[in-house]
DNA sequence: GAAAGAATGTTCAATTTTGTACAATCTGGA
DNA sequence: TCCAGATTGTACAAAATTGAACATTCTTTC
């Protein structure tokens, strides 16, 4: 719900064949988890990929008073836990429902014999997961580099450019806030600030940017470097 | 040299067989740079893989001012513009040498090409770049959720932990601070305070950490949340 | 359509982080 | 060996960020 990594990122089953896409979703059970219910714990050994087949997911970590601190959402036709796989790590993230979710449960091994089979999931794979780090170091970069207000804009244009061409963001500015790693106070200052400039909206769950070329314009003119 | 995506992890070459290993490393034209020298400009379009066959390249942007500011850097074995390939990505980064310094630069077509033949190249990518996103995935938690202290230890033991026992690290403190997202003064302040509770020592040009284990403690016990 | 629950907009003091400065220390080359 | 340049350690004022608080606005549900 409020990370760039992964909404608006084209899903790994988007990338699919229709064929391929069909065998995968045959591959696995679907399992159905209520809203809220726990689906990977933290630390969780058994290599396996999900597959999210309707709902949603919530990747993040509980802390120790039981808080659960959001990363990332995933939603249909998103993978986790592919690192399990190829890259022999633990999961580091807990999995959470948002929602009554269908996840396609597959394990190493029936993925294993559809990824030799079929050249294009690994593909598929490759790409979503190169997004993915593209997205992080991007982000990192405006974490590190780039006031609040330039964040946020930079942030937003990013969102807004693989969204494909929709204005509206349906976030809470608190998810927005930690996915951005700051207060929601100091989002709300800056969102003020860039509402003032004229090229954000923000509404009760939502924030809009009107004219995406302005936009544009302006993050051009202050968040790159060169 | 700074950030722990690039250093210590399984690079690209290692992971692939002897002979596959020949063919990528006889698919393109090795060419030479000298220290400093631009390999790749931010925003370049012409997609290809680089290798580096010998000595190191800094990522990162050049700033208004001429400074460069790094956000990784590659050893021999690892690639570079991958994701102009398969996810049909602009480079974002400047890319220089360190040093005198060899890259296979192998063009979209031959790499295709090859990749289309040998199956485990797309596997080598894929855990490559898996392993990339969830070290960044880390790191952005480190860096969202601990104060100074706490981050800068878990850091320091991520990066212990992948260099396989390698106790003392050859960074400038300045380096490291922009690699974990802060100024040279605060992390000169956090490093003291390791240093007073005797988890670090540091000295010109390097920090050790002398009792691994000790460390691998104190950042479970201060840097987890569950 | 009224009430309860959520989310936003805003303020302000407390805290953290930065920027700047400068002395001290270290390294490598003349 | 000595010097120039680089790096670290540290102090302190300035700036940014946070956390808490509270009024306001919006949504949903009864």
């Amino acid at each position: 719900m409020l990370d760039p990594l992964a909404r608006n990122t084209p899903s790994f089953m988007d990338l699919l064949s229709d064929p391929v896409r069909g065998q995968v979703a045959s591959a696995g059970s679907v399992i159905r988890y209520q809203d809220g219910q726990l689906i990977h714990n933290r630390g969780d050994q058994k290599p396996g990929v999900s597959i999210v087949v309707s709902g949603a997911v919530q990747v993040g970590i509980f802390g120790a008073d039981g808080t659960f601190i959001m990363t990332s959402n995933l939603g249909p036709g998103q993978t986790f836990g592919e690192f399990t796989l190829f890259a022999n790590l633990p999961r580091t993230h807990d999995i959470t429902a948002a929602g009554e979710t269908e996840i396609n449960q597959i394990t190493a091994g029936a993925f294993e014999r559809l990824y030799a089979e079929q050249p294009e999931i690994s593909r598929a794979l490759l790409t979503t997961s190169l997004v993915r780090t593209h997205r992080l170091l991007e982000m990192m970069d405006a974490m590190r580099r780039l006031p609040m207000r330039e964040r946020t804009a930079k942030v937003l244009f990013t969102m807004l450019q693989t969204a494909g061409g929709d204005q509206t963001f349906e976030y809470r500015q608190s998810e927005l806030a930690f996915a951005l790693g700051v207060s929601r106070t100091s989002l709300s200052t800056a969102l003020k600030q860039l509402r003032e400039l004229g090229l954000v909206e923000t509404g009760y769950g939502q924030i809009r940017v009107p004219e995406p070329d302005r936009m544009q314009r302006w993050v051009a003119e202050h968040c790159s470097e060169t």
